[in-house]
Order: structure tokens, then sequence, then C-alpha cells
DNA sequence: CTGAAAGCGCTTACAG
DNA sequence: CTGAAAGCGCTTACAG
């Protein structure tokens, strides 16, 4: 067996004579000098092993990867970033109040960079700050991003894609809306998913469907409005305008579509398509508070799946968008990108649609 | 005015020749060295200035703020790390499968961090995990974090709490309800705020009151139980064995208690303390599919004021937990001692109890 | 008040 | 297949 020295204590030089809490000196962190040392080797052979490059004999590795594990070694990821080209670190950019939203982003973004021993930075930003283009240049120039995941409606602001460009980082949207040329991306079918919610709510019988708009900022609110369009169309049928009201996405936004929509009295549509789920809680809220029953009186439904959706009641006919899956995509692309260092100029045409589900029929809507 | 001369493109020597999608070469991104030939001073000088450090002559800061201004100049995070003993890196660790208490988390956190640089790592972790240790080694390991927020229930696992103290890293533990001398803690008075939310029931005319536990694994679940006895027994009241009912903070827990407790039929209580808000969610779902009303039949009340509380209906009335104050103050600790560089072992004696609010009154719970 | 040198822990580019 | 040297962009410790 090859023998092995451990590494001298080195308290005097380099030691940064960290201490804990009861003043008892903890120890050094191996760094990849002490590898060497103790494998035998030059630390270039042991960066070799690292990283799974070729050409190192079997032998050789064997003795680094004995080191490594007596000295619980683990690359510092800081210094690999300053020398090398990667920083194994992704950014997920996004602007967006709905906790479910973010908390699903990043679950998918970090799955999937977990797999590769990258980390996430999560950073929100406020799409209506002036700096914003400023705060955006001035965190890619401090943190070497090995990529950039953006979100709507950041993803479909020209300054944004500006800042990132200008920066020259890979970067990968999700569902974005404009500018589909410029970048690589990932989305679902916006138009179609409302196209067959409009559809399941046609075939219930509904003809007197009112549609609530989402933000006029978030492309998503456009492309779902376009499917409900089509769907319609497509039986015949033109949608009323004063039944086609305005939101932003809100639940109060969506509450006051459905005070307009349902306060009247008379002339009352028979099911109401939400552009999301917030603004169906809103409306249900203001169904509820009016004692009109849902869905007796009206149907009512979503897009998103929301966990709320199962907490109000009844609970929530919606379409599941996969969030998770969709950050899962795009962080994969960046990794992907990373590793086979391949071409910007060819990664900007990577394009990604996840397969759509189904309307999650639940009780908000029946037949007419 | 002083001369100011542009830094040469150096296009053959260190430049790394990236280039945007199109081919065009985008501009290298200022490093110290530029700034410092700029304004004609030494790199010492600039880092000087950018630390804010005393001892420079207004003059010759001015010329690096130009210089600094001219340039775009950003210091390179990673490199700052790697020279220095700061990374402007904290971690927050969590395993908790509340969308929006994640979420909160990390609002506070990085608004905090955001006022002084710093920048945050979120970084889920499975408590179930064998690896967990190592996995957390392995990222103390890899990045040198400046500090670390953990929460329930990772904060109360002694494996988690080895792990960090032995890589030396500070930390702060939200809401922590075991070892508590171990390390510096925020955290609200649960047992408090859960004797004053009984108080509200009792004040109500409600005597027969059910509790329902939360997961044991979290310290919250104790404390909230603790603070209810006691508003009960200062009432002379002794709560009944059978309607204390076990918990697990989720929402089949506490619909699957709801079913033990509303099932029956002659013998109920005319109030549910849930334990946290999800399970008063379960607890009415419950109720509304067997036709019980809410608040008329039985009151709800729940703990952590969770976003949901204000979609089901009856709202529901519970005690707001100030997560994102929580995360701010914990962050708040931390960034301070990164600067202040104080004694680990004075640090681990910070404690920090963040104000309560008295319950927030809906329409869950009503007088008997 | 300012600077030259060394070093943080790695990778790159080059030799052999 | 392996290594010595230079360098990534900063800060630290030391001089002056």
């Amino acid at each position: 067996m090859t023998q092995i020295k451990a590494p001298p204590a080195r308290m005097s030089d380099g030691f940064k004579g960290r201490k804990d809490g009861d003043g008892e000196v903890l120890p050094r962190i191996a760094t990849i000098t002490d590898v060497a040392r103790v494998a035998g080797v030059s630390i270039k052979t042991v960066s070799r092993v690292m990283n799974g490059e070729k050409n190192v004999r079997k032998e050789t590795s064997d003795k680094v990867d004995n080191a490594v594990n007596l000295l619980k070694y683990r690359p510092n990821l800081l210094a690999r970033s300053l020398a090398g080209s990667r920083s194994f670190l992704i950014g997920l950019l996004h602007d967006n109040p709905v906790p479910s939203y973010i908390y699903d982003l990043q679950r998918g973004a970090i799955r999937r960079c977990r797999e590769s021993k990258y980390h996430v930075l999560s950073e929100p930003q406020d799409r209506l700050d002036p700096n914003l283009e400023r705060s955006i240049t001035d965190l890619l120039s401090t943190i070497r991003l090995d990529g950039v995941i953006l979100t709507p409606p950041l993803c479909d602001m020209n300054i944004v894609l500006q800042a990132i460009e200008a920066m020259g980082v890979p970067y990968v949207r999700i569902a974005p809306s404009r500018n589909l040329g410029q970048s690589a991306a990932v989305s679902i079918d916006d138009s179609e998913a409302a196209k067959q919610m409009t559809d399941y709510l046609l075939g219930l019988g509904h003809r007197d469907i009112a549609f609530i708009h989402g933000h006029p900022e978030h492309g998503a609110s456009h492309l779902r409005y376009e499917g409900f369009l089509k769907a319609m169309r497509a039986h015949g049928l033109e949608p009323r305008q004063e039944w086609m009201k305005p939101g932003l996405f809100t639940f109060d936004s969506g509450k006051a579509a459905a005070a307009s929509l349902l306060g009247g009295g008379s002339n009352r549509p028979t099911a109401i398509f939400a552009c999301n789920d917030e603004m169906a809680f809103g409306v249900m809220a203001f169904a509820q508070e009016k004692g009109i029953k849902v869905p007796d009186q009206v149907s009512v439904v979503g897009f998103d799946d929301n966990p709320g959706a199962l907490l109000i009641w009844p609970h929530l006919t919606t379409i599941h968008q996969p969030i998770d899956e969709l950050a899962y995509a795009a962080a994969d692309l960046l990794v992907q990108r990373a590793f086979d260092n391949s071409d910007p100029a060819e990664f900007k045409h990577q394009r990604l649609e996840l397969p759509l589900r189904p309307p999650i029929v639940r009780g908000s809507a029946k037949a007419v």
C-alpha cells in the first residue's frame, strides 16, 4: 500500500486561525495542495482527477481518490470559478408575487442544478425599478453566473434582455411571448391550453362565457385569450365585449371583474374563465359574499393549478401549469451548455415545449 | 482635470475572447487593474476606496471614483471572497413544504442581504436523507458562506448543528426549540401567542376546545401546546385528552383529526385550535364536506397567517407569524457579524424575540 | 496616506 | 500520462 503522510499542520504559514465558540481550533479545510502532497502527485493531477479528465493512470487516480477521502477534500467553488470559466452558479431572476410560483420555480431549477453540483442564486427583481438594467448588470459583473433563467414578465422586457446580452451570459426564458427568436426558451402552449379549457366549458353547454384577462405585461395573458377566442369561434360564437374584463392576475382584480360581471343582475354569463387561479379565487370570493352559488349559478375556471385551488370550496377546475418542470428544463439547457461549452449563437435557438395536460376537472364548473 | 487614459484593449494578453450570438466581441469586464491604471493609482488604493477604508485622500478617492464610473467597475465577488475572509454569501437551509413559508423566508433574508450587497443561497435539505450531515459539510467546504440561517425542523437536529459547527460557520436559528444556549437565534414567543389565541376562544365562551398538535419534530408544536394548556388551566379548565389530536402540520393530518373530532356525532368540541393554518384548512375542508357549518357549529382557528387564510370561506382567524421579519433579523445578525467580525463565542449568545401581534380575528370563530 | 509583494485555491496553456 | 509555471481578481500583511 502506498504510504500516506498526513499534511503538516502549517499553523504558522497560511493558516487563518479559525476558532469556534469555545476557543477550539478548527481543522483547516483541505486544499488541492494538501491532496497533492498526500497523494504524492502534482496539483495538476489532482485537478485532472477531480474534473474527470482523461489521461490519468488508474493507479494514479486511485492514489488521489484515497487522499481526497482521507482529507474529505472538496474543491473550493470560488477558486474554481475564478481560475476557470465556470462558476457552477445559475441565476434565477423573477418578479412575481405568487409564493407557490416562486417555490415551484426554485424547486425545479435546484433539482436540476444539484444533479450537476450547481447552485442557484435566487434574485428577485423589481420590474418597475428605474434602475433595473443597472441592477442586473451589476449582478452579472459582480458574480460570473454560468447562466440565467428569466421568468415573466421580466423575460419580455427589452431592457432586461439587453442587459443580459450585453454581459454575454447565456440565458433561457420561461414562457416568453415576445422576441421569440432572441433566446433559448421553454414553455407550454398557453393558447392551446386555454382553448382546451374553453372547449370543456362549451362541452358543458355554456355559451355565455366571460373572460378575465391577465396582466397585460405578461405574454401568457394574450396567448390564453387567443386560445379562448379560437375555441369560441370554432363553435361559431363571438364573445361579448362587455364580458371581456381586464385583470392583473391578482385576487383583487379578479374580484373587481366579478363585481362588474355578476353584480348587475339580469344579464349574467353562465361561466367565467379567469386567466389565472388567483383571479378565479377573487371571483369565488365575490360570489361567496353575494350568496351566488358556484357552480350552481355560475361556473368558474382558472389557470395554473395553484395549491389554493384545493383549499377553496368548491375546488377549482383549472389547467395545470408545470412550473417546476419548466424550471427544471430551463436549468437543464443551461447546465448542459456549460458542460459542452456549445456556441452561444447556436444556443439561442434551443426551444422546448412541454406537453400539455387536459384541464383538471374539479368542482367549480358544471353543465348549464 | 486629471487626464484620464482609457485602458488598452489588451486583445492579446489575458483577454478571453467572449463573443455573443452574432459573433460580436463583447467588452471585457473591467477589473481592479483597469481601474488602477485609469485612475493612476495602485490596485491597493482602488481596493481601499471600494471597501470604504479610512486614510485615503479625498483627491485620490475622487480619481478612483471617476475611473470606477467610467469603466462601470464592479468588484468580482468571487475574487474578493477567495482573497479575503468574506464571501458575501448567506446560506438558507430549509426543509419545509409550505411555499408561502419558504417565500417569506427568502424575501426577508434577501431584503436584508441586499442592503449590504450580500446574496442568498437557498439550499433545501431533506431531513430524512441519511447523508444529510455529509451534504451540509460538502456545501460548506465547497462554498465559504459567511453565515447560515437554519429553520425548523433542521434547526433542532443535532446532526445539522454539529455539521455546521465543525465547519466553524456562524449560524442563526429561526424559532429553535432545543439546545437553546447553543447558538444565536431569533423567534417569537410561540407559547404566549398560543395562549392569547386560547384566551380569545375562552373569551368567546368556548370551554370545549380541541387542539390539533403540529409535527412532533417541530419545536413550535410543543410550545404552542404549552401556551394552550396554560390558558386553559388559568381558567380552571383541564383539556380532554380525547380532543388532543396528533397532527403533522399538513392539510391531510388536519382533515384526519377533524374526522375523528367531528365525525362521531354527539360529543363534539365547540372550537378547534389547529397548531397551524394548513391543518385548520383541513379541518374546514372536512366540515365543508360533511355540511358542518363553520363557525356556526364549530369554531376553527389556526396559526401562521398563511395567505390561504384569506382564500377560504369563512376567512381563518389566526396568529400572524412574521416569517419575513424573522428571516430579516436572522440575516441582519449574520451580516452585522461579518462586518464587525465579532467573536464567534460571543455571537452565539445573540438572541432576539420579535414582538407579538394579537390574534387576527376573521370569520372562522364566533361566540358559543 | 500610498504601494509592491505575496497569496487565496484553483485552471489554463504549455512542456516533456 | 504527468508536472512546473503563470494567472484568474482580489485582499492581507508589511513597508515606507
